[in-house]
DNA sequence: GAGTGGTCTAGACCACACA
DNA sequence: GTGTGGTCTAGACCACTCT
């Protein structure tokens, strides 16, 4: 192969893709080494390994030292997921935003929630119902618990005028979190609040996120009928 | 501020957000510019930047040329999701996985989706539908159009014994696809192939790949009742 | 032991977006 | 124009893992 130049790291990326899609490196083969490419392509290693790593981060490329970089048997791995902010979301279809508290009271919460959020018995919660809308039409209905522990301030918050969410996302720490999707038939409330018949496939995504080891809140997001998340791969 | 040593580009961004979970470095704040950060660590600029661009792919900092990097406003934004192979996932979870194919035959699409597809008319499309099972309970049933004319080869495949996505995926050429997730009554055929009374909620996938500008395969997944797919933050 | 990817450095230039 | 992030280079050393 004659020496070519390929200057930027995007190329270098764009020309290894191409040998991945015209099966020049077939799926599981292994492919040269850096040294190797750096050469063929007439820049610095650390270039070739830029374009690599991005691929690999992608999940096409499987690299170990030593053992060298071969292409991934299951390409089709991973998706990143933009969690919407319902806000955006909403305003982007060009639909006005809405926000509506339902009930905001101290509560304990059942046994599955506090065992999720890890917490303590002798912890406090605040639970937060409300529904934000899309030019008034129910658009998500939501169910939160917030630790009155890990987050003190939210006692004396008034959440009749902000989202739970937006305040919690300026003035409590956040470390990590888990996320789950999944499907539901609307109970008799969730059916209620989204303006749907009662049994309804509804898609419901559920939160939980940490200041270390203390959870801050717990959220279950129930969506309207027919909403789809989408994205690229 | 005291020059200290973070020599590795993880210790860097340990600190950083370090910083950001102690709101040293609020949501919206600017930070210092790279440079000043590089002498603050002891390290080179080099570092620093990928530190700083790793977090900024994790959707943390928001960077702009001459504008400068600035803590983000809503910090959970992206997540990583994994695709589930099925198989996989199911012997992951210690159970024998099997694959049934219930039916394969040449077939006119709905025009749904054939246009979802981009297909022409003259178009000629493979149905198939099979049910993947874990310790022989169904765990997905799943409904996919190859189109024959990106993929003639699939024309003389028998998919009786090879899942399709298994041979799409080391036969077929792949450069993007789209992914949604959603929710969905049972049909009677869905809960037939799932063994649920009809109108349970189904946790469902379509995704759609392709070649170039030609489509390959068009799948929707229904999962078996309560299925949750989960991921970190 | 040795080969591979992973990372760091110091310096340089470029591209963009703001004033 | 000017300051910022984005990238490239050449060389070096390290860390892992395979033999």
């Amino acid at each position: 192969m004659a020496k070519s130049d390929f200057k930027s790291w995007q190329a270098v990326q764009a020309e290894v893709l191409r040998r991945i899609h015209a099966r020049i490196w077939a799926p599981g083969e292994m492919i040269p080494n850096e040294q190797a490419l750096a050469e063929e392509f007439g820049c610095a290693r650390a270039t070739v390994n830029r374009a690599l790593q991005s691929l690999s981060e992608a999940g096409l490329l499987e690299r170990r030292r030593k053992a060298g970089t071969r292409v991934a048997l299951h390409p089709v791995r991973k998706a990143t997921l933009e969690i919407p902010v319902l806000r955006h979301e909403i305003e982007r279809q060009g639909a006005k935003y809405g926000y509506k508290a339902l009930r905001i009271a101290e509560e304990a919460p059942p046994d599955t929630v506090r065992e999720a959020m890890r917490a303590d018995v002798a912890d406090r919660f605040l639970q937060v119902k409300s529904v934000q809308t899309a030019d008034g039409a129910p658009f998500v209905f939501e169910e939160r618990w917030v630790n009155l522990s890990t987050v003190p301030e939210a006692t004396k918050e008034d959440f009749t005028t902000i989202s739970a969410n937006e305040w919690l996302v300026r003035y409590a720490r956040f470390t990590h979190g888990q996320i789950s999707f999944g499907a539901m038939n609307a109970s008799e409330e969730v059916a209620g609040q989204l303006d749907v018949p009662p049994g309804t496939a509804i898609f419901v995504i559920s939160r939980i996120t940490w200041d270390g080891p203390r959870a801050i809140t717990h959220v279950q997001q129930y969506f309207h009928e027919g909403y789809r998340m989408q994205t690229e791969l």
